[in-house]
Formats: structure tokens, C-alpha cells, sequence
DNA sequence: ATATAAAATTCCATATAATGGAATAAAATA
DNA sequence: TATTTTATTCCATTATATGGAATTTTATAT
């Protein structure tokens, strides 16, 4: 007995994939094996990161290696990022963001003095992905090509999160505030008060808080349809940046970003 | 009542996935979206090229567009790679193949007056990501930045060709064979006999190959583990390109490439 | 406008692909 | 050499992905 006819149209704890559940998982892992790419992900370390089994993350890391998706080191039998990954990378604008902004890059660099740098959303993170050195012989260094930081600390990724939909912002406030908190001392309720003032000043002001002697100011680009698609920031040292040269450096930034044709998606 | 207490260890047809088919159609989806993602790829169009039904790839799609693997232009209900991609894409490599080879390419357009252009493998294809034009009045040009060509198809695409292992090489060859045929009326016979001559000088000479006026030379780039990932060529057009030029530009492009410390993969 | 065809999307019963616990093997460490 | 940790293989089980059929939307012909 106990036929059940009665369809369980949703089962007890399962959210409802939509048949989908080993493409998600395997979007996680390279999503995870990003963050770790310069030293390379382990299959323990990744199978933490994502709360997967083993044996189930070691299979889909498998096929991604035979893909080209990832690239594994037989020595440290660590798992990097591959090369299809970078093949379609580079298809995947006719004129990528980067050589879209570069000259813009370099013309707000000459124009301030200070080195500037385009910020691209990554997971959680703000990967950097071009970088102009300025022209003063003492400059602030730390946000280079490749690297990456949480969204929401630093010019730059303030200025990418506070222009995402707030649902995905809330989403990953929620899921960065350990990091805001570990690494910067900083609480949530924070970067939600920064948020606030970005979204009203159009631009983003970083003080003290990446590194106590310096200020940063950034600025959204948004596509066609609206949506921010990267963010370009200038970081000065304190003495260099009054609030008279951050209003200066917003307007140059903004006015930059205007006269680019904006990124269809 | 049989139970079939006997397990079918392998059945009739199914090719043994290995516990991966829809990520393996995943990515086949993927890369054939990037196949026309100027345009921009439409759900029949995916459908027939990965030969699978339609509710199946439009599933797929789905999830992809959700994780931003892919973009959906509403108008023309087409399909293009997302912007993760590209995410994930920049942060392949601590210095991408195209940082590493940009001055490279920027000496030999110098030093050769002709342009030069960087190539990697993509499926079946070559991808341009790099592309420096030359200065002479009259140039050669084709083959620029975001663009295909059939590996095996030019100067460069023959040198990526040509130094790929020898099963992977056939299959890329077989899948081809039409296109060359098609496209620039050449058999695949051909074709391996370049590669021959290729791998012997090790550098490729493409002659009236895609266009009968022009001349290119190309070379591969080898990581650290010996493995193609990239190749660098140069074209010329013919009254130029006397078989001592060529020697001498073969000699510039593998002293270029092999003054650069090679990419670990 | 209206009919007709083609493509896109939703639905859902079914089968099979993906799952992950357990066992085993291989490294790393004591 | 023993012990722990991490990686890999195995395979019975079931939840997941599948794709045929139905429906809706969009394009094209009449």
C-alpha cells in the first residue's frame, strides 16, 4: 500500500535545480579554482570550497581537464584555470571591455598623475584587469592586473557593487562580510552606508581603507542595457587627495566613461 | 519474475560518458556559440550543431545565461558568451598569452615592416588575439583580432597545426577535411603534407594559400611542457616575400618566441 | 488581415546519467 | 615502518537530466 499517488511536486530540502545540478557544480568549481589560481586548487581544498563530496568533485574536475577548462600540475597535483577557458574568454566580445577603455585608461592616468585600474566583476571578487602606473615618483601600488579583491572594498569594487541589482548585492555583502571583517576590520553595515553614498554621488570614494595613506575614487561603466559591467578607479596618497582633486578625478573618470560607446552586454 | 539479476555491464550503444554528459554538452554548446558569436547564435542553429533536441540545449542555455556564461539579446533571440567568460577568461594566466607576446609581436612588425598576429587554438579553429599592423603602404590584412580561421588554413593556424600531438592533429584534420575543401578547394592530403615540411623546418611557410597574392610565415609557441598553445605569423605580399625574406622573418619570429620565457601551460 | 509554417518554450513521465558512500590506493607525515 | 591524509576507483541506488509531445510565440506566405 501506500501507493503515493499523489506527486510530491516538491520534495523536503532539494531547491530545485531545473536540471541542471552537475552544470551549477561544475560552474562552482571553476569559479572556485579562479580565486586560487596562482598557487592552483587542490581537489580537497575545492571540494571544501564548493561542500561537495569527493569523489563527485574529482569526476567533474576530471572532464573539465580533458576540456581544456582546467589544467592540472602533476607535481603539486594542483588544478588551474585552462586554456579554453581563455579561448573563449577572448571571443567573448568583439571589442573586449579592456581594449575599449585602455586609451581611456591612459588619458585619465596622464590627466591625474595617479595610476588607474579597470575592475571587472568575478564571483565575489573584483579582478583587475588592466592597470596604467601614474606618474609621481611615490605611487600607490597593490591593485594590478590579475589580481582580485572582495567586492566592495576599494574604489573600484564599490563602485561595481553598488551599481549591482540589490538582491544580488545583498547575496554577496551576506557572503563577503567574514572576508570585510578578517581582512579590514570592517562590518557590513559599512560598506551598506558606502553603498548608499556611491549610488547617490554616482562615484565611489575609498578612504583608509584598502591602506591608511591612501584614497581612492571610482566610477561604474555601465552597458546598453544598463547593467555595470566594470568599474574604473584612481588611487592617490592622502596628502595628494583632497576632497577638491577626488571631485576632479570623478569628473574626469565620468566624463571618460561617457565618451566610450558603452558594451552591448 | 525477471529480476535480471545479470548487470549489463556495457550497453548497446551509449559511449560511456563517464558521469559528465550534460557538462560535456554544456560545453559543446559553448563552443559552438562561439563559433558565431559575432552575430550572435540562435536556439536552432545551437541545437543543430551539437545534434541534440531542441529542449535539451534550450534547458541548457538556460542555466548558462543564469551563471552569465552566456548573454541573450532579446531582439534577435540570439545567443553570445557571457560575460563570466570573460571573467574567467582574464584570469586564466598570472600573465596572459597575449601580455607576454604583445612587445614581442610589436619588435618583428618592426624589424619586418609586415603585420604580425598572435593565434591561439579555439576547437577546431585558430583565434586571432593579437594583431599588430605593419607600415608598409601596402599590407596584407585578414586575419584580425577576434577572428577564425581552420586550423591547418594560413601561416599560423598551419604552425599550431603541425606541432599538436598526432591523434588530436587527425581529428582536427578529419573535422576540417570539409572546410578545406569548401573553402579553399585544398584535400587534406595536402594539408599533412605541410605539416610534414613544418615540423622538419620548424617554422610554416603558408604560399597563395588564402589569398593568392600574399605570403605568410609562422611559428608555434611551446609552453613549458612542450605542448602548442599559441602561434605567432607573419604576411606579406608576394613581391616582398622572396624565399630569402622568409628565412630571414622564420629566423626573427623563433628568436622573438624564444626570447620570452615560455607560459608554465 | 488570416492562414501556415517555424521556432521557442513549457510540461512531465521515464530512464539513465550522475551521485556519493564505501573500499582501495597513493602520498605525506610521524 | 606506522599513521594520517589525500586521491582515486567502484558500483548499487535514485535523484537528475532527458526529450517526446503539447503549447505558445514569432515569422512568413497568402
Amino acid at each position: 500500500m501506500t501507493k503515493g499517488k499523489i506527486q510530491k511536486s516538491s520534495n523536503k530540502t532539494s531547491p530545485r535545480q531545473g536540471g541542471a545540478q552537475s552544470i551549477r557544480r561544475s560552474i562552482a568549481i571553476l569559479r572556485s579554482v579562479s580565486k586560487h589560481n596562482e598557487t592552483g586548487a587542490r581537489l580537497h581544498q575545492i571540494a571544501k570550497a564548493v561542500d561537495l563530496p569527493t569523489p563527485t568533485v574529482h569526476r567533474i574536475l576530471t572532464v573539465l581537464l580533458e576540456e581544456k577548462f582546467l589544467s592540472f600540475d602533476i607535481e603539486g597535483k594542483t588544478y588551474r584555470l585552462g586554456s579554453e577557458l581563455y579561448s573563449l574568454g577572448a571571443a567573448t566580445q568583439r571589442i573586449s571591455i579592456r581594449d575599449r577603455y585602455h586609451t581611456s585608461l591612459q588619458r585619465i592616468s596622464g590627466q591625474t598623475g595617479d595610476g588607474t585600474c579597470l575592475v571587472i566583476p568575478s564571483g565575489y571578487d573584483g579582478l583587475c584587469i588592466d592597470h596604467i602606473p601614474g606618474k609621481y615618483r611615490i605611487q600607490v601600488l597593490g591593485f594590478d592586473i590579475n589580481e582580485r579583491r572582495p567586492l566592495g572594498i576599494g574604489a573600484a569594487c564599490l563602485a561595481l557593487l553598488s551599481f549591482l541589482p540589490e538582491k544580488q548585492r545583498e547575496d554577496i555583502i551576506a557572503a563577503n562580510a567574514p572576508r570585510y571583517m578578517t581582512y579590514y576590520g570592517i562590518e557590513d553595515k559599512e560598506v551598506r552606508s558606502w553603498i548608499k553614498r556611491t549610488r547617490k554621488l554616482k562615484y565611489s570614494n575609498s578612504i583608509h581603507i584598502v591602506s591608511s595613506e591612501s584614497i581612492g575614487v571610482g566610477a561604474p561603466i555601465l552597458n546598453k542595457k544598463g547593467q555595470v559591467v566594470a568599474a574604473i578607479s584612481m588611487a592617490g596618497i592622502n596628502s595628494r587627495m583632497t576632497s577638491e582633486k577626488r571631485r576632479e578625478t570623478a569628473r574626469i573618470i565620468l566624463a571618460e566613461i561617457a565618451a566610450v560607446d558603452p558594451p552591448p552586454d
